[in-house]
DNA sequence: AAAAGTTTTCTACGTGATGTAGAACTAACG
DNA sequence: CGTTAGTTCTACATCACGTAGAAAACTTTT
């Protein structure tokens, strides 16, 4: 599964922000918003066609998924960010051997805060 | 810092498995073991310079450390494997905003024995 | 239905990371 | 100093990703 692009990422990450599926030109313009050309007031920003092979492409990782019967086609995100964070995490824990040496380091170096959080996950049940 | 090629990672692997630091020779022949070549009997696997090409990409990268003043340089890595992956973790979790959304679903989809690890490693303090 | 407009798919190129290694250079040894 | 072992330089192939034009498919107009 590994990394994703630049542009990939911030087209999840307004896919992930947005409740209802967004067509390819709705990403153009946030994109262009969020992204607005360092300068040239124009910010038209990408074309189109960029957009929807970024789009392609996530849906063939199984991030994105669309709808295909209406025309302009309505992308959304698979899962929630927070899950796919998740399931990350798990992946590369579940790249070592020793998982209970890589969870001692990673609860070492977790701030305050999410220790409490984390106590209070596993605490009750 | 990102993903590590397939042959980067397993010279890391050798390298977090072995206390000693080692010279390319020698990780390119334990890569050749690890690695026969599928029915060529030959065995001799990779040239060592790409080994060496390798190791200054891993050195550049940071996950390296060589001694230069011996002549066959022996090669260490920085940080043990948990460290490393603890870090992944930790930089992953970074890319969010919700950090406890995350570490929710990441502790829901956790072995029973982790989180009991878990439960252990945070209980005391 | 033909024309005009919109949206999607195909194809393609530039760039950077990685696997791979030869050529050339450097240090060590006899 | 010549030979040999080891290192650095340079280079190429491949693949992922950013980017988009050209062409095909679908809609909407007239």
């Amino acid at each position: 599964m590994a990394t994703l692009g630049e542009l990939e990422r911030a087209t999840m990450d307004l896919l992930w922000e947005s409740p209802e599926a967004a067509s390819a030109n709705e990403l153009r313009e946030k994109l262009a918003q969020a992204n607005p050309e360092a300068g040239t007031g124009t910010g038209k920003g990408l074309a189109v066609t960029t957009i929807l092979t970024v789009l392609s492409r996530l849906e063939k990782k199984g991030l994105v998924e669309r709808e295909r019967n209406i025309r302009p086609h309505r992308y959304r995100a698979v899962t929630t960010k927070a899950e796919h964070t998740a399931e990350l995490m798990h992946e590369v824990l579940g790249s070592v051997s020793d998982r209970e040496a890589v969870l001692a380091r990673f609860i070492g170096s977790v701030s305050v805060t999410e220790a409490e959080t984390l106590r209070r996950l596993l605490g009750g049940a």
